[in-house]
Parts: C-alpha cells; sequence; structure tokens
DNA sequence: ACCCAGGGTCATA
DNA sequence: TATGACCATGGG
C-alpha cells in the first residue's frame, strides 16, 4: 500500500493551492441527494439545469419527487442525461426514504446501516451513496469518483487496478474519521481536476488529467 | 463530427 | 471477476 505521509501531503498541498471550497453545491440535503443521483457520469452543468427546472415547476421536495409521474419527472430532469433511467433511480431511492418516514429519520441511523441500506436501492452504487453519507447526512465516508483515480494514478501514489473499496479504505484509514476533512479533500479534488491545463498540448484529457503540477 | 462528463445495471464468458 | 452495451444531454 501507498504511504499516509503522501495522502495527508496531497491535502495540504491542494488545500493551500485553492483554498476551501465548500461543498457541497446545494441549498439542503434533499438538494444534495437528488444532485448526486444526477450527476451520475454526467457534467454539473448539466445537473445544474436540471436541478433550476425542478426547482421552478415546484418546491424541492421528498414527497413532490415521490408524487410526481414518472415521465413528468423525466421531462424535468432531461438536461442532466440519461433521463428515464435518472428518473427511476430518483424515486427508488426517494420512495425508499419516504417509507422510512424522511431523511432526519434516516439520520438517526449508524452509518454502516445506513449505507448498506442505500447501496440496496437500485441505481444507487457506491459513489452516489458516499456522496449521500458524506454531504448529505455528513459521515465521515470518503467519497471516490473517476477524479480521485486520475489523481492519484497520476501521482503514481497507485496501479489502476484498485477496486472502489480498496481506495476508500485506503483515504479512510490514512485520515482521521473527520466529515469535514473528507468534505474538503474531496471537493479539493474536483476543484483540481476543473482546473484549466498549464501546458496545452501535452496531454490528451487536459482539462481533467493534468492541470496544475501537484 | 467527435469526445467526454463528479456512474450504475444488466447480460454474457 | 471482468469486460461490453446501454442509458442521452450539452459543451468543447
Amino acid at each position: 500500500m501507498i504511504s499516509c505521509d503522501k495522502l495527508a501531503a496531497l491535502y495540504d498541498r491542494l488545500l493551500d493551492t485553492y483554498g476551501p471550497q465548500r461543498w457541497w453545491p446545494a441549498e439542503s440535503a434533499f438538494e444534495v441527494i437528488v444532485g448526486a443521483v444526477l450527476t451520475q457520469n454526467t457534467s454539473w452543468k448539466n445537473v445544474e439545469k436540471a436541478i433550476t427546472g425542478l426547482k421552478d415547476a415546484g418546491p424541492l421536495e421528498l414527497g413532490r419527487i415521490v408524487a410526481l409521474p414518472r415521465d413528468e419527472l423525466a421531462e424535468l430532469i432531461k438536461s442532466s442525461g440519461f433521463f428515464n433511467v435518472k428518473a427511476q433511480r430518483l424515486q427508488n431511492l426517494c420512495g425508499w426514504l419516504h417509507s422510512q418516514g424522511g431523511l432526519d429519520a434516516v439520520a438517526q441511523w449508524d452509518t454502516g446501516r445506513l449505507r448498506q441500506a442505500l447501496l440496496s436501492i437500485n441505481g444507487v452504487g457506491p459513489e452516489t451513496a458516499d456522496d449521500i453519507l458524506l454531504y448529505a447526512f455528513e459521515r465521515p465516508v470518503f467519497v471516490i469518483d473517476t477524479y480521485t483515480r486520475r489523481l492519484l494514478n497520476r501521482l503514481g501514489l497507485i496501479r489502476g487496478r484498485e477496486d472502489y473499496e480498496t481506495l476508500r479504505q485506503m483515504f479512510e484509514c490514512c485520515l482521521a474519521p473527520d466529515h469535514r476533512l473528507y468534505n474538503e479533500y474531496h471537493a479539493l479534488i474536483v476543484r483540481h481536476a476543473k482546473e484549466k491545463c498549464t501546458h496545452h498540448n501535452q496531454c490528451r484529457h487536459c482539462a481533467v488529467e493534468a492541470p496544475i503540477p501537484l
């Protein structure tokens, strides 16, 4: 495995390069949950449009999403892509939350139980579940996304074959279980990925692969 | 006109 | 367990 010092140093470097990020970009815990599903393999720009559209059509609340006919929901989130699948997934998740008594009720659950429950919902995979756990429920769970994998790869900190759980454990073993730290760290990784490339023609996916050297 | 984006599921070998 | 097809819009 890799040295925890390097993970800690990476965080320090990111933080003083970019400063605090204040994530997740949402006005409520429920909005985080909606965004987590909508952003699956989709640029955040497209998700913003969808969320704006949802808000324009009515209050962004659990009961409303549950009650909305699927095709109407799909139409409202169209700009986020995969809209039929996502409408279904969103209602799977919201239906479950609703059946459990809402966000405040499941917020009482311990992290392990909540994570297992989320993962058992069709359309909620490890990253979506962990986005929700970290950013909506403020649990110390580290989110692994494609940006995280790419960055660790480029820095030579991993080999590339590691599965989701292995990478998550790597961060969670090295870092103190502090949700604010995990929040900021992941947010900084995304911020770094979105930074414009400083050496124009040297890498293929310039915008996300190799921005400012770390 | 192509490539990609803050994934996940399902069918197949 | 490990690939591949599929879902689909919008910006570069």
